[in-house]
DNA sequence: CTATCCTCGCTTTTT
DNA sequence: GCGAGGATAG
């Protein structure tokens, strides 16, 4: 092996990978094992001693962020050898971002408009919804998120329409015509969803042989992150890229493969050894991240799934502390326990920030009870996912306008912005437009022109109409001659979104206003790249093609709260996992079916492999659900972690939860026995009627009930069965 | 056109 | 139980 200071600081697994020959590798990385290590070093590697040069370089990642975050490690790395361009003369990037970059430089061969936009999903539903109505179909018959759903997954699996047989199946042939209507929506309105990306790119290679040997004699070495996410046609779109000569170098953990729902496919790796043979393959198994209690936990847990690759972590680590275990009485219990877990953890520690703790929950749903008790305890904290930046409406109607003044054609954006602000155009003169557009088979913005031309409206339409031409003509024309920022800051103000926003009532205006004010700073700071296009129009595609997360109070130190999903990758010194009961976690819709099952054990396992240093994992006995009271079993995630790492925490400063249950009957009921806690004098705290104070007991058992003196509310009788009272 | 009521749905999410 | 989006009345 050649001894480069490249490989001096990796251990031998990794250095196998890094320095592998010029070929096919597959890299199993564990979690917490360098993946990212050894990416960046394997790219550093093969322009050392292979002389790849950077332009031959491709990489790919799933998420911006991951692309941001290797190009940003390869400019440390190797920056200085990497030419003027620096890290710009390779390709780093997403899936999405490499293929639409293809597209946008060949747009004619792959029969797009040139200037193509790019549709969200959002637009995508209000397309598909528009289909419908010109269709005629019965959305309570078919829903429109069920056809949505459907487009995608054919486009994941590279089906167009013509490759569909829908045979008598009724629901396919109404999604097939469905499919049919909304191909031809958008070509005529030069869009393009997040899958057409790719599929059109694969299928520009497949049918234009000499552009498909230009990037194939190009890139001479590809490396792909996250490998156990790739879906169908992202496999085949690299196959395809690929060909014979091409070393690819693959990195996945089939152990974290979480998105199978949204087609990514795990066989691709077994695939991968097949398709792309020989291939060399190394495991990277130590891990750097977690204490050995925590790791022998996730070994523990993903152990019970079968058709693994197989992957053993260890560490050279201490053991650390126990996994902590705690029984909530009930959601608000947990979530209570939580917060206060975070305060002890700060107060033992002066060092110690609140970014070091992250909540971690299978379902969105479950953070705003984990909210409301940070913020009863005035713990900054800062959800993230939910709804991203550009997904917000003030955004998407700002970028609307943004969008239909770089091109006319964009129906969708026409749509969202020709009555919003209100300007009095009702919905029966945007229906006439639309029919004009159909007949006349041109674009919303060219039938209303028309349309105004033909005198086809009443005087008070014809006038609104008019005005709202003439303020995107005005637009444009100024937009031409400003920067990005000025630009943004002109259309905001004399479209009317600010003002619009600005007299909306409540707090709600005036973060939408601030969200615009957000916009504007970013459309300053974008630094364009591309000179083939306008600084607006490359906007526009990143902001599409960008969630844009991480814009508000990043920076200030606050407990991180995410769904399971949202926090692979990432890694935390204390961990809690909440909400570990059977229905919830794993969740119930994926009871049913295995496979379904070991997804959900890989995201448990993803899960406890974010833990650094501790891990608190943690159930409620009783948990509303959809407005149910529920009694969850405990979650078998949590019987398959071997006893002996774990430790039950007891509640102590709390109401006792249930003595017993009668666990060998099939509907379990909790039985109110005692509650030490509670005698006459007690400061008692209740969800809905504040601080109060108990004065008077009845009866035992079950039955039992007290009367609280609330501060605010009086005086009222409580059954302690149902009273979630807390001990003040 | 706007305000309000009502119904619906409800796992995970990137691009 | 809660929030979003659609339908309906004003």
């Amino acid at each position: 092996m050649t001894e480069s200071p490249l490989v001096k600081d990796l251990n031998s697994a990794q250095r196998e990978a890094v320095a592998a020959p010029l070929g096919n590798q597959l890299v199993l990385a564990g979690a917490g094992s360098g993946k990212t290590r050894v990416l960046v070093h394997r790219i550093a590697w093969l322009m050392e001693q292979q002389s790849v040069s950077p332009h031959q370089v491709m990489a790919v990642t799933f998420t911006n962020k991951a692309a941001r975050e290797m190009r940003e490690r390869l400019t440390h790395l190797i920056g200085d050898r990497l030419g003027p361009r620096g890290v710009h003369s390779m390709w780093v990037g997403t899936f999405h971002g490499i293929a639409h970059r293809l597209l946008k430089a060949h747009w004619q061969e792959a029969g797009l408009s040139q200037n193509f936009q790019i549709m969200d999903s959002d637009d995508q539903l209000r397309l598909i919804k528009r289909i419908y109505q010109t269709l005629a179909l019965d959305d309570s018959r078919w829903p429109v998120k069920q056809a949505q759903w459907y487009i995608n997954n054919q486009k994941d699996e590279g089906l167009r329409p013509a490759h569909i047989d829908p045979g008598h199946d009724p629901f396919a042939q109404t999604m097939k015509l469905v499919y049919e209507a909304y191909e031809e929506a958008c070509e005529n309105a030069g869009l393009v969803d997040f899958a057409e990306l790719l599929l059109r790119s694969h299928e520009l290679w497949l049918k234009n042989k000499s552009l498909l040997d230009h990037y194939q004699r190009r890139f001479v070495a590809i490396l792909v992150d996250e490998f156990q996410d790739t879906n169908s046609v992202q496999y085949a779109w690299l196959r395809v890229l690929a060909g014979h000569a091409c070393a690819v170098t693959a990195v996945g953990d089939d152990d974290q493969s979480i998105y199978g729902w949204r087609g990514a496919k795990i066989e691709n790796i077994q695939q991968f050894e097949n398709d792309f043979a020989p291939v060399g393959v190394t495991r990277l198994e130590q891990n750097y991240r977690s204490t050995s209690t925590i790791l022998s936990a996730a070994n523990a847990v993903i152990e019970n799934n079968f058709g693994r690759l197989g992957k053993n972590l260890w560490t050279d680590g201490g053991e650390g502390e126990h996994i902590d275990l705690f029984a909530g009485f009930n959601e608000q219990d947990e979530a209570r326990y939580i917060v206060e877990r975070v305060q002890d953890y700060l107060r033992e520690d002066g060092s110690r920030a609140r970014t070091d703790c992250a909540v971690l929950y299978r379902s969105n749903a479950q953070s705003r009870i984990l909210e409301e008790a940070f913020l009863r305890e005035n713990v900054p904290y800062r959800i993230y996912g939910g709804q991203r930046f550009y997904d917000r409406l003030e955004i998407k109607n700002a970028l609307a306008y943004l969008r239909l003044i770089s091109s006319r054609q964009d129906d969708a954006a026409l749509e969202r912005v020709i009555n919003t602000p209100t300007r009095g155009i009702g919905a029966k003169t945007i229906e006439s437009i639309r029919i004009f557009a159909r007949d006349q088979g041109c674009s919303l913005y060219a039938a209303m022109q028309a349309a105004l031309r033909n005198k086809v409206f009443s005087a008070r339409a014809a006038g609104a109409l008019n005005g709202f031409v003439a303020l995107i003509d005005e637009l444009e024309e100024n937009v031409a001659q400003l920067t990005l920022g000025e630009a943004a800051e002109l259309v905001l103000e004399k479209s009317g979104l600010v003002e619009f926003h600005r007299k909306e009532k409540g707090e709600k205006g005036q973060a939408r206003v601030e969200n615009l004010e957000e916009l504007v700073n970013a459309c300053r700071l974008f630094e364009p790249q591309d000179e083939e296009v306008t600084p607006l129009q490359e906007f526009l595609a990143n902001a599409a093609l960008d969630a844009g997360d991480g814009q508000a109070d990043e920076f200030e130190d606050a407990v991180q709260m995410m769904t399971l999903h949202s926090a692979k990758g990432l890694e935390f010194p204390l961990v809690f996992l909440a909400g570990m009961e059977e229905n919830l976690f794993p969740h119930k819709m994926s009871l049913d079916e295995p496979g379904r099952l070991e997804e959900e054990r890989r995201l448990c396992y993803v899960g406890i492999t974010r833990a650094m240093d501790k891990l608190v994992i943690s159930y409620a006995e009783s948990r509303r659900m959809h407005g149910n009271e529920n009694f969850n079993a405990v979650s078998r995630f949590i019987r398959e972690i071997p006893q002996n790492l774990v430790r039950e925490v007891r509640i102590q400063s709390t109401v006792s939860r249930p003595a017993s249950y009668s666990s060998s009957s099939a509907t379990r009921q909790t039985e109110v026995d005692d509650f030490p806690d509670l005698k006459l004098g007690q400061s008692v705290l209740h969800p809905v009627f504040g601080e109060g104070t108990i004065t008077q007991f009845e009866g035992r058992g079950a039955g039992a009930k007290v009367y609280v003196n609330f501060m605010r509310e009086g005086g009222k009788w409580l059954a302690l069965q149902y009273a979630k009272l807390e001990v003040v």
